[in-house]
RNA sequence: GGGCGCGUAGCUCAGUGGGAGAGCGCUCGCCUCACACGCGAGAGGUCGCUGGUUCGAACCCAGCCGCGCCCACCA
């Protein structure tokens, strides 16, 4: 220590996270209940992940939260797992295999799941071992993952009972087909984007007459599915046509015409072609009426024979190019223009989502809502910031039934067997040895289920449910839950609803929504933009303190962008707290660590310490970590180091007894609220503390002692600085030089010993004339002293008070201000003029 | 179409009714025996615009302009 002038992090980092391990610190007794202890359970990872800004700061704000629990003396678990992550990780070996000029429908799926289950355990642990490096103090002797065993387990249950209650169905519906991934994704998953479209407007003749409705569309292909033309039950123009029947060009299909609300008559032409197989819309009025449900477009994007000869075969792109010719050539074409309009796209593939009916599972969410909205109405479920609990709740009044199938290999395949023979239908948890009727051989449902069915149960699925597990008593409900608003619904929601369900009580108390970290153009971060910042990187560069209290001071309520200059902040903190430790440690006299106030300023600073801790810690309770970094910082920086520390130096050379014990109590109290939020340097200076009986990360947490406050001290000290500044401005002013000591003499009241000394003046009882006053020090001519300046100072000084007389005059003139604002805001004025009228008449002298 | 958020110093952001703040950058002076990743001193803002409420508005209200996000079934 004694030669180090500079914190070196890389070299700190890994034996200290080693160490921590070791202790098995992160791996509490599953003892006592939910309300003693703090758990979290961590928002898994994708195992195909890396981790990206989004995880170092949900993990910087977690870490900050489960050690000071954990330093308080609490069980505290922090959960660590991966999402088996369906779609994306299939992505990923499907792509493996077709490098090697395969594909998983050559190979199968049971040899496929083996293929990624080998990708997994080669690859899966990369983003675990990520989050060590950001010093994560999670609970690394139990990772889990959604697709383990006992997880498995969970997801089945959940999914029988579900069925058993009715909530789980089958049925052919309107889905979001995702042509990319082969398989139905969720509304939650589709984004909509606008895009420009041209907008057809095709003929349709009705049926023994001469009158055509003309409907408008973007996809005239899906025309070959239509079953209905619709107007408004209002619109006088159509009236008389409905009931009738159209005959649909192309084909020459009887459809009908039929009144629904949903038809606006004032767009285009207020005819509105029903397509219930392609289109969600025409999908509901379908049901509404009973009309037939014509599907077009096949699963791989491609039309089938229902389009007819002509068009089977073909590319959803293409057979529009040939339905349009086709319109065209018979004179059905009326019109076409540009047409911008939002479409859906998948998000998970980019492919535009292709609305068909299939058969798929469902679940019913009205009866899993409910108990979920009241527990947030009630403050059960905390949302934070207040504005998305209203977003939460307007979700889960208008909630519809979720897919849950997923078309895919990886992921829990769906409990359901069926009997070919008997067309029996068998949902259990175990597979079933044959059919119960027919004793025929069972069939599995080929489908697995949404990713996000088996995340919403991973607050209790972790924890050993449905077994009544040690670690569910103690752990269950955790205490809280970071997350980036954009998984509201997708995830915390469900996990509300799940929990209720299940284990029967909520998943978490608290839910933190934090800012979203943009890059630093303010663009969002994003591989395929290149504008992503890599965290590692950041953490190989400066440290991972550096990049904890970056992130949690720039942190935010709203959206902000990746400032490089708050983790320099945090880089700089780090060397900072390294060198005034080694100042403290290399200096103290061998006394034990105990606040032992001497003098006004050991008042002061014990005062100013106490404060610190009870704001900083209040913050960090409150979620508010941006505040709760920089008041650490603050007062670290500039009350302890930039004054407290040039106070007493003196003092400590001479290894007085005194200032040895108090700042040795002051930067153990320091490095403890440091802690949370930078834990590795604080760690290692630790190891050189005299008072170090073990790690810090399981040292106490200090908590403020309000004994030690002192509001005399502080406006004591805080008079002594402010001279002191205002002293160091005037030499400054009159450009002597650095070193010189200059003359003067105090009148009335003696400052503090140390204003002469940090701001090199001697104060002598006698000496000659005054050439200056400030405040109540009178400057002494010398030779470093530019009396030309002089003048320029003090008509500067003179300048500035006269215009606070005038302002604080003004404002005491007016009538109204002295009789309605409250009398202390009035009386601080007067005091504030008397001030400044005093030092302007003894300027002016 | 509905909802939410934001517009404050050159940059990134705090500040929600009583004299405009931080970090970075910039200027000047310092290698003062913890730290030059440092120390000291400064310069720099019509607080988006327009009205209103108030003794008093960056802060509350209304409207407008600009930017961003979420939700939504107008072809």
């Amino acid at each position: 220590m004694q030669q180090k002038t500079r914190y070196e992090p890389t070299e700190v980092e890994a034996r200290v996270f080693a160490e921590w391990v070791e202790g098995g610190y992160f791996h509490p007794q599953a003892e006592g209940s939910p309300a003693e202890n703090f758990s979290v359970a961590i928002p898994p990872p994708n195992v195909t992940g890396a981790l990206h800004m989004g995880h170092a700061l949900n993990g910087a704000m977690q870490d900050a939260l489960v050690r000071m629990n954990r330093m308080r003396g609490r069980n505290a678990l922090w959960t660590l797992g991966t999402d088996h992550a369906g779609i994306a990780t299939q992505a990923v070996v499907e792509k493996m295999l077709a490098a090697e000029g395969t594909s998983r429908q050559e190979i199968g799926r049971e040899a496929f799941v083996e293929r990624v289950w080998a990708w997994k355990e080669e690859y899966g642990s990369r983003i675990v071992e990520q989050y060590k490096r950001l010093g994560a103090s999670c609970d690394y002797e139990n990772e889990r993952f959604t697709l383990d065993e006992g997880y498995v387990r969970a997801v089945y249950r959940v999914f029988k009972q579900l069925y058993d209650k009715g909530y789980i169905y089958r049925d052919h519906y309107m889905v979001n087909w995702d042509p990319g991934s082969h398989s139905a994704i969720s509304d939650l998953e589709v984004e909509n984007r606008e895009v420009e479209d041209t907008l057809y407007s095709i003929d349709y003749p009705v049926e023994g007459s001469d009158r055509v409705l003309t409907v408008a569309t973007v996809r005239p292909e899906t025309m070959l599915a239509d079953t209905a033309v619709a107007v408004n039950p209002g619109d006088e123009r159509y009236a008389d046509l409905v009931g009738q029947h159209c005959l649909l060009p192309l084909l020459g299909r009887r459809i009908p015409v039929i009144a629904d609300e949903h038809v606006d008559p004032e767009f285009g032409t207020g005819a509105l072609k029903i397509t219930p197989g392609h289109d969600p819309n025409d999908f509901e009025i379908g049901r509404k009426h009973g009309l037939e449900e014509i599907g077009v477009i096949g699963p791989d994007g491609r039309m089938n024979e229902e389009a007819g000869e002509r068009f089977a075969g073909l590319s959803a792109a293409e057979a529009q190019e040939a339905v349009v010719a086709a319109l065209r050539e018979q004179g059905r074409l009326r019109d076409e223009e540009p047409y911008v309009h939002s479409v859906p796209f998948s998000e998970r593939s980019g492919a535009r989502i292709e609305p068909l009916i299939s058969l798929q599972w469902f679940c019913r969410m009205d009866e899993l809502a409910a108990p979920a909205i009241e527990v947030v109405e009630r403050d059960e479920v905390r949302i934070a910031p207040e504005r998305w609990k209203r977003v939460y709740l307007e979700w889960m009044r208008e909630i519809r039934p979720w897919c849950v199938s997923r078309q895919l290999w990886w992921g829990h395949r769906i409990p359901v067997w069926y009997c070919d023979a008997c067309e029996e239908t068998y949902v259990a948890e175990q597979p079933p040895e044959r059919c119960g009727s027919c004793e025929g051989p069972l069939r599995q449902e080929e489908d697995v289920l949404d990713t996000w069915f088996s995340s919403a149960l991973w607050p209790f699925a972790t924890l050993g449910w449905p077994d009544e597990t040690p670690q569910l008593r103690a752990f269950y409900p955790t205490s809280f839950l970071t997350t980036a608003r954009e998984i509201l619904f997708l995830w915390v929601a469900r996990m509300v609803m799940m929990g209720l369900e299940f284990p029967g009580d909520v998943p978490f108390r608290d839910v933190y929504v934090h800012s979203v970290i943009q890059a630093r153009d303010g663009r969002r971060m994003s591989k395929s933009l290149g504008t992503g910042v890599d965290p590692l990187e950041e953490i190989d560069k400066h440290g991972a303190d550096a990049l904890r209290f970056g992130l949690l001071a720039m942190s935010s309520t709203q959206d902000v962008r990746f400032s490089d200059a708050k983790v320099q902040q945090g880089a700089d903190l780090a060397n900072k707290l390294w060198n005034a430790s080694r100042l403290i440690l290399l200096g103290v006299a061998e006394v034990e660590a105990a606040p032992r106030p001497r003098t006004v300023e050991d008042r002061w600073l014990l005062s100013r310490l106490e404060a610190t801790i009870a704001s900083v810690t209040a913050k960090l309770e409150q979620y508010d970590f941006a505040h709760a970094a920089s008041e650490a910082y603050a007062f670290f920086w500039s009350e302890l180091c930039d004054w407290y520390l040039e106070i007493v130096k003196p003092r400590l050379y001479e290894r007085e007894e005194d200032v040895s014990a108090t700042l040795l109590w002051a930067l153990e109290r320091v490095l403890g609220l440091l802690h949370p939020v930078m834990p590795f340097v604080t760690e290692e200076i630790w190891s050189y503390h005299p008072s170090r009986r073990g790690h810090l990360a399981v040292h106490s947490f200090p908590e403020a002692d309000e004994s030690l406050r002192d509001a005399e001290a502080e406006a004591e000290v805080r008079a002594g600085i402010e001279l002191t500044r205002r002293l160091r401005a005037w030499r400054d002013l009159v450009e002597a030089p650095a070193a010189t000591v200059l003359p003067a003499r105090a009148e009335g009241v003696e400052p503090q010993e140390f204003v002469g000394r940090l701001a090199r003046f001697e104060f002598e009882p006698n000496g000659g004339d005054p050439v200056a006053a400030v405040g109540p020090v009178k400057i002494l001519a010398s030779a470093a002293i530019d009396t030309a300046a002089i003048e320029a100072r003090l008509e500067a000084r003179r300048e500035e008070l006269r215009s606070e007389v005038k302002r604080a005059e003004g404002k005491l003139g007016n009538e109204r201000f002295v009789e309605r604002a409250p009398a202390e805001v009035v009386e601080e004025e007067r005091q504030k003029l008397e001030r400044y009228r005093a030092e302007l008449e003894e300027l002016s002298e």
